[in-house]
DNA sequence: ATGGTTGATGAAACTGGTTACATGTGTCAA
DNA sequence: TTGACACATGTAACCAGTTTCATCAACCAT
């Protein structure tokens, strides 16, 4: 039963025809109920009801010069870790009545740059980004727009835009010294491609001059846990067994997990495991993977609050390091300490028929 | 080095005066290039620079009554499931130059119909959401804003909007097929919040009258890898243990696979484990999970499809079923199989120095 | 009765684009 | 030389709202 009247959206006009009052009266029942006269009020309403008057937001956003939404680029909805960025953000710009857009560049600045664009074109008040690297003609859409944009995941108070974010080579070097501290000496470090990600080679550079120096070898493999898989079984067929494996990410360090239990290798026993992102699955995993916690949900949050300032009082937001710390769960355990750990493979007790 | 002019945004007309050529022909320039000298062309495009003039979005849509961007509402973002979607239906979107919005409503009724009314203001041209339950004041607003609306997650071609998505039921009673099929009776079901998710209701509705008849204990926990695991705790200490595990979500079961592991319970040699979801990493997981796969992928994208369609023709899209399918991997096997089953628990051969 | 104030409403200008239509110029065939 | 026509450009109306300012009636104090 479809009604094929090719109805054209009543307007303010027709509204204001049909309850007898000015477009004036109309509008102000809108914005300022509390002026109309209470009858008044009461047949434009019932206008607007009889019409199926929703007003165009388009035509308010003309005026008001807000269309009350921002734009996020990221990577990929596929890791956990922007999920929760943007989860953490899209409720923190509720607050201040402004939605979010997501898009994503696949670790890709020509998409990126063409989805900023798009993003633009639409109407977005500001702009969330994520990493250093950006193509030349993304700087010169937000130069020429003069559009509010934060760049996220990482800190450096010199960039172009302000940033929110932490230390990604300090993280990486922080879960490198819980590593030596351990006694753990050859290490395998896991890491997502890092050509074209530069928080990765951000991670990597970080582990550079060490002290004490360790020994390190590295696996590069798709930032996934199938890819974590791949670098687990990798490292297994290695010349030199590590004793322990960084990985630089947590769904690596999952992938890692998986594999080495289903070639039987325990860890922390046999090898430590430490992870960076500390997503909230990870607190959860068997066994417990330890890993340098990276405050993305207060990130997120940082970023929507500095982008809402930015856009209302036209002020440039300060830069903001978040810090990031060392999670010691069951993962990792001293070198040559076997089955001293307090956690890992506890025997079964008395469950059980 | 902060510039303070309280610069008025230059428009259209700025431009055409700076380029000495009328409103018209700087619209054409952006519109149809083509039709415009190239002299010309050149002289508006050095205005358009100078002034870094980006036309306004309001002002377009006004004229063309196009937004170009759609909301979506789900739950939440941090169960990957929802991730998915909305990462398929991004990239789908995109190809019909259309915006993804973002809004979560937290599986509250209220949250959603604020939240929708929130994208309608902000003129969304259409809507996706999850699941049969809505407020009333949902239901009215998009009755009145006859705003193209596509429901995701289930199908039911009778319900008053189109539903794209899966047989809840089914998949649920495939997973518990499995099972019986492999023997089991007695049967832990965990799944999350039943009285806020419609979903977990109808997966759980499917569990009934099965032949042969289970019997069957649930378990109910919130829906995420810790609540998996303080299921896999709470099974165990149950009075009369089960033989299987069905999980009505790849998070929970996910959860209970390491909570099992944890207690030093062997997966499927003492207990058999089943997923709902089929989640990237459930294929990598150890053991790897077996699930019953639910298109979340294709679904989005034919959600996008279907509200793109939608929205350029005014057609109202058909409901659309996309059919489930039982993925077996590791997780489960037959009762009373002890050391049968090939991938779990293989001894480790040859590595290690 | 007069003037001042308040409250409710309307007329019209305005926002920043698009576009129908009009105008003016140059080229070419008759 | 003239008419036809294409091409480039301009004028002004238009989209659907908001907002300024004016108007007018009612009320109250003088």
């Amino acid at each position: 039963m479809q009604r094929n009247t090719p109805r054209k959206r009543a307007n303010l006009r027709d509204v204001a025809a049909s309850a007898g009052v000015s477009v004036a009266t109309v509008s102000r029942v809108m914005n300022a109920p509390e002026t109309v006269a209470k009858a008044t009020r009461k047949k434009v309403e019932e206008a607007m009801n009889s019409l199926h008057w929703v007003p165009s937001a388009a035509a308010r956003a003309i005026n008001s010069g807000r269309t009350r939404f921002v734009g996020a680029l990221v990577p990929t909805l596929d890791n956990a870790i922007f999920a929760r960025v943007l989860a953490s953000m899209e409720s923190r710009l509720a607050t201040h009545r402004l939605s979010l857009v997501v898009a994503t560049t696949d670790n890709d600045p020509v998409q990126e740059a063409e989805k900023a664009k798009g993003l633009v074109d639409i109407g977005a008040e500001g702009l969330m980004i994520s990493g250093v690297t950006h193509a030349p003609e993304f700087y010169s859409l937000i130069e020429r727009s003069q559009l509010p944009t934060v760049s996220t995941s990482f800190y450096d108070p010199g960039y172009r835009l302000p940033t929110i974010g932490y230390d990604n080579a300090a993280a990486a070097r922080t879960a490198l010294t819980h590593l030596t501290d351990l006694g753990h000496r050859r290490i395998a470090v896991v890491h997502g491609p890092s050509a074209s990600n530069d928080r990765t080679r951000a991670r990597i550079s970080g582990l550079e001059g060490h002290s004490p120096k360790p020994d390190l070898s590295f696996f590069e493999v798709q930032l996934s846990i199938a890819g974590g898989c791949e670098a687990g079984l990798a490292i297994l067929q290695a010349a030199d067994q590590p004793s322990a494996v960084l990985c630089l990410s947590d769904v690596l360090a999952s992938g890692v997990l998986f594999e080495l239990q289903r070639q039987g290798v325990s860890v922390p026993h046999e090898k430590s495991v430490i992870g960076l992102d500390d997503l909230v699955g990870s607190a959860h995993l068997f066994p417990e993977l330890t890993t340098v916690h990276l405050p993305v949900s207060r990130m997120g949050a940082a970023a929507a609050d500095a982008i809402a300032s930015w856009v209302e009082t036209q002020k440039i937001p300060e830069p903001s390091l978040l810090n990031s710390d060392l999670v010691v769960r069951a993962s990792t355990a001293r070198t040559g300490t076997i089955g001293g750990h307090p956690v890992a493979r506890r025997a079964r007790t008395d469950f059980g028929k």
